[in-house]
RNA sequence: GCCCAGGUGGCGGAAUCGGUAGACGCAGCGGAUUCAAAAUCCGCCGCCGCAAGGUGUGGGGGUUCGAGUCCCCCCCUGGGCACCA
């Protein structure tokens, strides 16, 4: 053994080691319980980023623990490998997006096997490759005719100079992020997956979740936003024609209080009105600029224009102007809402700005109401009652909805409706670098889906795309081709899907990634996932995507489970601070963190001195500049530092704000494991304690030891808490730093505490650990040591002694001691007796094993 | 704007079911070792106070023998908002 840790040396052996025993190919085996242990996959940016190297090593300690503890133990590895950030270091560099995205896999698949995971590389799949895509291919055209999936118009950002479609993330400040034009609104064609038909089971399947975190459901339920409400018409005469105008409410209570209804700009009646009315078409032009994203449409000035047109109030017949809302979203809900100032904040507002009728129709008992200022109370569903409603008057906001559904229906203007929050999952990308849309284009049989025996639509992968529109309608070979179905000349789709559509089902592909279809029999050898890991930015939509993707697989035979992954881990984001400098048209420049300092308080750029300014501490990403490269704390210090460190430093769901402090004492602790059992083998080969008697001192320290590896192992399966378990590993090599002496017993107590805690770090720093165990106890894999409770047992135990809550002392009592000899040897001691001052107690508070209360 | 989290020493964090606030680590301070330094080892380390003691978990209120933990209100920070992944 060398007397100074190598990191460098050991971990190059223990992962040659693995790689020549194959150490995590995974096998099917029903012999053993099966552990599917999956962290999200990267998107091969470049290198690693330390919410990666944070992510793996989180998957990797749970894998290698179930490991140690008998499970059959999947984990594998791929490559998220279409989107956007290819086209863009195409445009930056002029490289085909297909061979930035190789070589970044390359590079980071030599540093994900530095980081020494326990991975089955043999199942690594990359979602940019043919032989994936094209299953996903297959399926898009199995559910096209099955009408999941469909066409309909929608909108998207389209920067007029660059002629191309814009991402949210590429509209800045409303304008695009290359040209600097304003973003405009325009709708285009595009392919939908019907997820809205599964809402009800995506809602529903939360429940079926215990091993989710509460917080991730909530948000999905929140997300699908299922709502009773009331869907109703204003009648109204055009043209000669009679019409409805249809709204959907959840305050159909406060229906007598309507006194306007607002339209979506793209809404047909607002269109209408414009034909005749330059400044309403000049107002709708202004509501189709901007960008589509719901927090800038929720930000926004809210804005509207008189349409001029009148409908009539369903239930009194009363004329009710129509309105254009700059708010109102086309694609929820009906395009239309009906608008009660009185009883919703944004219309008070919106009516206030106008000078609109603001009525109110309920009352709380107590209350005053005003039209000069929005109160809370004035939208309060339980407390309010219905006024000024004529024959509603008095109901509560129940009793009045389902009066007013009830006449609502009986007059054929109006039903109960159950409505969701969600929409439709539209897929369509007008971009390059994703998985080709099987479809042909035919003027004879229209939308064509390709026949599984033409599949894969292979995306050709020697395109250079320059930001303006996509580059595949500029390929002929690409585009022209033969309709499937009448054989004569036709157009091939040239968009691509939503790269979300690939990461919806890589974790089913991982357990049988060779096979000549979708999915075999293996999917359901290993399926449901038993533990995911990723981080908590995708509790949304990734998380929703997959669970609905899995549902659609089911329905097709491929997977019998109901829901992907038994269990969550979201583990937080790793931030680090931002720093910026802003030019004139606005435009900024984002610097990585390693490149600032700060000189007299103020943070400068290290290569020029001036100022630059502080953006907050945000997720590390390459929009921001903020990432920081794990590579040089890897090359510095050793791959089990880096872990150590990454699980030390912030429990597994919390964001981690980086810091280069304290990497230092990760080592230290690696290298001090690494002295004491070099110093401790210096005394020759010793067997680990097996029974016989022992000293206070030895006794004290196998009480400890076997307490932690109690704690240890709580800390990792149950409470998923890695940085505790580190912790109290220290501790216990602080305590063993402490044990004086040579003779064989307390040498055999010191070896089996070394075993103990080698095999409880070996999830976490696997290297170190191999190598030690060799020391130990060559020969013999890392074993989770059995617990022995002899060794936890206690005679006497200390109790918290307090008088009127506060902390007085402490009181030595015998293990077995009952709540009345507590009690009285309490009352007894010195300290009461001061702090109490000879008063009487008139309450005693024992908690056992815990406290003494004593109050006077 | 809406939905979801979080806020504890100089810093990262611990306190698992309402029961000793600050485990463990970083930084700092003092000492040992050294020609010297690094490394290592030992000790101290919330704040006020010489001490006794008081005080302290974003702010304000409440429940309780006892609140970082439960309830109400407020402030701040982060994540998501459907075309970043």
């Amino acid at each position: 053994m060398q007397e100074k840790y190598l990191p460098q040396d050991i971990e190059r052996a223990a992962q040659a080691k693995w790689a020549h025993t194959e150490a995590f190919r995974a096998h099917e085996d029903p012999a053993k319980p099966k552990y599917y242990c999956l962290s999200m996959f990267p998107y091969p940016s470049g290198k690693l980023h330390m919410g990666h190297v944070r992510n793996y090593t989180i998957g990797d300690v749970l894998a290698r623990y179930h490991a140690m503890r008998g499970f059959n133990v999947l984990q594998p590895m791929g490559w998220d490998a279409f989107g956007l950030p290819a086209e863009n270091a195409a445009i930056a560099n002029g490289v085909p997006p297909a061979a930035w995205t190789y070589a970044n896999i390359d590079h980071m698949r030599a540093q994900l096997k530095a980081l020494g995971f326990a991975i089955d590389w043999s199942r690594e799949l990359a979602t940019c490759k043919p032989d994936y895509y094209r299953w996903e291919q297959w399926l898009f055209t199995r559910l096209f005719e099955k009408g999941v999936i469909y066409k309909k118009m929608a909108t998207v950002n389209w920067d007029p100079v660059d002629q191309t479609v814009l991402a949210n993330e590429q509209v800045i400040d409303g304008r695009g992020w290359r040209s600097g034009a304003l973003v405009e609104k325009r709708d285009i064609p595009m392919y939908f997956f019907r997820i809205t038909q599964y809402a009800d089971e995506l809602l529903a399947g939360l429940d079926t979740l215990p091993g989710w975190p509460e917080r991730v459901k909530t948000m999905q339920a929140n997300w699908i936003g299922k709502s009773t409400g009331v869907r109703l018409a204003f009648p109204y005469e055009l043209d000669g024609r009679e019409d409805r105008l249809w709204v959907f409410t959840t305050r159909a209570d406060t229906l007598m209080g309507v006194t306007f209804v607002a339209v979506a700009a793209e809404h047909p009646l607002a269109t209408r009105a414009a034909e005749n009315n330059p400044a309403l078409a000049a107002f709708i032009a202004e509501c189709k600029q901007g960008s589509v994203a719901e927090a800038d449409m929720a930000t926004m000035e809210k804005k509207g224009m008189d349409t001029g047109l009148k409908v009539a109030h369903p239930l009194t017949g009363e004329e009710v102007p129509v309105w254009v809302g700059n708010y109102v979203l086309m694609s929820y809900g009906e395009g239309a809402v009906m608008a009660v100032p009185a009883h919703d904040e944004r219309d008070f507002g919106f009516a206030r700005k106008y000078g609109l009728p603001i009525r109110q129709v309920i009352a709380v008992e107590g209350e005053t109401f005003s039209t000069d200022a929005w109160a809370e109370w004035y939208g309060d569903k339980q407390r309010g009652v219905c006024v000024n409603s004529g024959k509603y008057d008095g109901l509560g906001h129940e009793a009045a909805v389902n009066t007013i559904a009830a006449d609502l229906e009986a007059l054929g203007l109006g039903e109960t409706k159950t409505q969701f929050r969600l929409r439709d999952w539209g897929i369509s990308r007008q971009r390059y670098w994703g998985c080709p849309i099987p479809i042909v284009h035919c003027d004879h049989c229209g939308d064509v889906p390709v026949p599984a025996d033409q599949l894969p639509v292979v995306l050709p992968e020697d395109v250079v795309p320059d930001g303006s529109g996509n580059p595949l309608n500029k390929r002929a070979d690409f585009v022209n081709c033969a309709c499937p179905k009448c054989g004569q000349p036709a157009r091939r789709e040239t968009d691509t899907m939503d790269t979300f559509v690939e990461s919806s089902w890589y974790y089913a592909r991982y357990a049988c990634p060779d096979a000549n279809q979708m999915l075999d029999a293996r999917a359901n050898d290993w399926l449901p996932v038993d533990q995911y890991i990723g981080g908590i930015e995708h509790a949304i939509l990734h998380l929703l995507y997959a669970r609905f993707f899995h549902k659609l697989m089911r329905d097709e035979g491929l997977v019998t489970s109901d829901e992907p992954f038994a269990n969550l881990l979201t583990q937080g984001m790793v931030i680090a601070e931002t720093f910026y400098r802003e030019d004139a048209s606005g435009k900024k420049t984002w610097f990585s963190p390693a490149d600032v300092e700060t000189r007299d308080g103020v943070p400068v750029l290290k290569s020029d001195g001036a100022p630059v300014i502080h953006g907050g501490t945000e997720k590390m990403s390459k929009s921001k500049n903020n990432g920081v490269d794990p590579q040089a704390l890897i090359d510095q210090y050793g791959a089990d530092t880096a872990r150590l460190f990454t699980m030390f430093a912030a429990p597994p769901e919390q964001s981690l704000e980086w810091s280069d402090a304290g990497v230092e004492g990760a080592n230290r602790f690696l290298r001090r494991l690494w002295k004491m059992t070099w110093d401790h083998l210096q005394g020759g080969p010793v067997a680990a304690y097996a029974g016989g008697a022992l000293g206070d001192a030895t006794k004290a320290l196998r009480r400890q030891l076997h307490q932690t590896l109690q704690k240890v192992a709580d800390d990792i399966e149950r409470r998923k808490q890695f940085n505790t378990a580190i912790a109290a590993n220290m501790e216990l090599m602080n305590a063993l730093a402490k044990l004086e002496g040579d003779d064989p017993m307390t040498r055999a107590v010191r070896q089996e505490t070394l075993e103990g805690v080698v095999a409880m770090l070996a999830p976490i720093v696997p290297h170190i650990c191999e190598a030690l165990q060799a020391e130990l106890k060559p020969g013999c894999a890392i074993a989770w040591p059995a617990v022995d409770e002899s060794a936890l047992v206690q005679d006497e135990i200390e109790l918290v002694l307090q008088v009127n809550g506060k902390l007085r002392g402490a009181l030595r009592v015998p293990a077995a001691a009952d709540r009345a000899a507590i009690e009285a040897q309490a009352l007894a001691s010195e300290v009461v007796r001061k702090h109490t001052e000879g008063k009487p107690p008139k309450k005693v508070v024992v908690v056992p094993g815990r406290l003494v209360n004593i109050v006077v």
